[in-house]
DNA sequence: CGCTGTGTTGCGAGCGCTCCCGTCCCTCTC
DNA sequence: GAGAGGGACGGGAGCGCTCGCAACACAGCG
């Protein structure tokens, strides 16, 4: 009673703080934040005259202060990989965006935000928002963030399989051997003879065990292997890599690209060595681009589906961060899915119905 | 002294706060923070002594409790408005998410990070997070959540002119109506006699003002309006919507198309109807994507240059977080480029030099 | 009339920092 | 040798909220 009554300093300057509800309402600062969070056991009347007079002064808690005091920010990291000197490409591939978006709905829609963060990038960026946990696209080898933000505790979900023993809390990927096979065997069952891939030359979990797979397919299949690789974060070096590889002597009937432009890349190649597609040359890249269901011809494209990556991530992680610590990561596979067009199918199928020459069965 | 020396409740568990780094330290938990934060008068030893013994003990500030004290989170939301039932585009078109990436870094640059929010949300989740300000992407007309955000004091920078009198810090913008007759010229200069728009149906300045700088030049040359328009937030309503443009009886010799997936829709009805591009049809439309660099023909497209926008967009924004209060808006227009390729020249122009027929010369 | 039960409400102690000051002590000056 | 000056550090009051627990009112019961 002795002071509790002043207005406190500046009073009438910034917004209405619980002090000021309270006093307006005639009730103490604890009922008033009872009252607004549905907390303890407050006769509705009461509840409803503190929240009318809440928002009669316009209200608004302080997200630092809740943070604060129980340690929850409602806040969740999202970290794309460095590409280049480029902060991150996020973008240079629909993929991300997506992606991105899709764990955009899936955190709101549990009450949580997105912030988006690099993945190098000095502690201070890092240190000066409080993140309840973090999704972490792609993370790469011994990723010194991940490892940093589980050192602290926090609760890490990537998206992609963690190379080498980074301790996230659980990820989500794709089967990317089987996407692949799946390609092969189609363009194959199309009529492909020698199957050429276009990959990347970095060293992330999607292109090691895509190159892997198709290694492994033509050891399988008994094809010598025909692919470029080029630095993917790089634009114009697709171009330039699909060219080598119909350049080849070796020249294959078939290409698989890895990256989402090699679609577009492809084909201009293929225009300028006179193939047609897809009589002279299939095509199929991995994309999520909708643009390659109106090019001359359609590509036949590989969706790796990043609106259910995206949601499944962030469900993951927001459920690591509410509920039961699960002792061991929790892993989740989403298929793919291969939108067949024009690309990669010989024309109609019509005179010969059966493939050509189906490549050893099993 | 009567129990300041018990290391506090659980103690050894969790981080280590900046109490910790004090008593490991021997100094005050003031020196601690000046230490850290580079302020007050240390001498160097103190300094470097004290940053020692936090990062051996793993200290990193908490972020909640400095937001509370300072009143500043380094936080800004980045809000795009809704489409549709879609929380938001995003990523329907590259421009958004180039917007963001350049927003991004340039935020980072400075200390910043941004949250992704959605214009249209319950009030929950924004007064969950504490902003420093907020980049509103093409704000609707009277948008609540600026108002909102305004009369809590927060400077708003809009990426687009706000509609209306939406009362924000700052904004920026491209000049839509010079871009359109920039390009409605070089179409005329490439012997377009009739030229038709493929615009949206939404009220967004972005069309409206396109719309309306088409409309105009169409008066002042004297040529009839030819357009068809299309809900832009929907990916198939905009390839129905060319062919829609060609099939008229009035078919426009050359087209130019508002959004970003245009250049393909266009591309695939003008080969339906049998037009050559671009022999019969000049085509240009406005995308960032760098797909149009590799159809066929090569597409000419405007870009809105969204990296200066996004970068402008975030110096205005933080120069009014953290420097003296403009007391009017203060306005930025970046230049659109023109990339002219294949789509929009008439074979070589050798045969005529000189355009067939210039329409009424300024 | 005291005692327990039930239903409401408020006290007060922090969450982990920052920052305004005050204190202490050492050095310099006249 | 005393006072002034200034460099180095620490005390302590919060920032605005949440939450355990205590307090209080009022009923019924023995």
């Amino acid at each position: 009673m002795s002071r509790a009554e002043t207005p406190r300093r500046g009073s009438r300057t910034s917004r209405a703080g619980i002090r000021d509800v309270a006093a307006a309402a005639g009730v103490s600062i604890t009922t008033v934040s009872d009252a607004l969070n549905g907390k303890g056991r407050l006769p509705d009347a009461t509840r409803r005259h503190v929240r009318e007079v809440a928002d009669r002064l316009g209200y608004r808690p302080s997200a630092a202060a809740r943070t604060l005091r129980t340690g929850k920010s409602g806040l969740i990291g999202l970290t794309v990989t460095t590409y280049g000197d480029e902060p991150f490409t996020f973008t240079e591939f629909a993929y991300f965006a997506e992606m991105a978006r899709a764990a955009t709905s899936a955190a709101l829609a549990r009450g949580y935000a997105l912030v988006i963060l690099p993945a190098t990038s000095r502690h201070d960026v890092w240190s000066n928002v409080a993140l309840d946990g973090t999704v972490v696209i792609d993370p790469s080898d011994h990723d010194p963030v991940v490892s940093e933000l589980v050192r602290q505790g926090l609760p890490v979900v990537s998206d992609g399989r963690p190379a080498g023993s980074l301790p996230v809390t659980a990820w989500v990927d794709n089967d990317h051997e089987a996407a692949v096979l799946g390609i092969l065997d189609h363009l194959a069952a199309a009529g492909a003879r020698r199957i050429g891939l276009l990959t990347g030359t970095s060293t992330d979990t999607y292109t090691n065990l895509s190159t892997t797979a198709y290694l492994n397919w033509c050891e399988r299949v008994g094809q010598d292997p025909v692919y470029e690789a080029y630095p993917a974060h790089d634009p114009c070096a697709g171009a330039v890599a699909a060219d080598r590889l119909l350049a080849r002597p070796d020249r294959p009937d078939a290409v698989y690209g890895l990256f989402d432009p090699n679609g577009t890349d492809l084909l201009a190649a293929a225009r300028r060595y006179g193939l047609r597609v897809p009589d002279d040359l299939l095509l199929v890249c991995c994309s999520e681009s909708s643009v390659y269901a109106n090019t001359e011809p359609p590509i036949t494209t590989l969706s790796l589906k990043p609106r259910r990556i995206g949601t499944a991530v962030v469900q993951l992680l927001i459920d690591a961060i509410e509920g039961v610590e699960s002792d061991q990561p929790v892993e989740q596979v989403i298929p793919t899915e291969l939108i067949v067009r024009t690309s990669s199918q010989r024309r109609q199928a019509r005179p010969i119905v059966s493939p050509p020459r189906s490549p050893g069965q099993g």
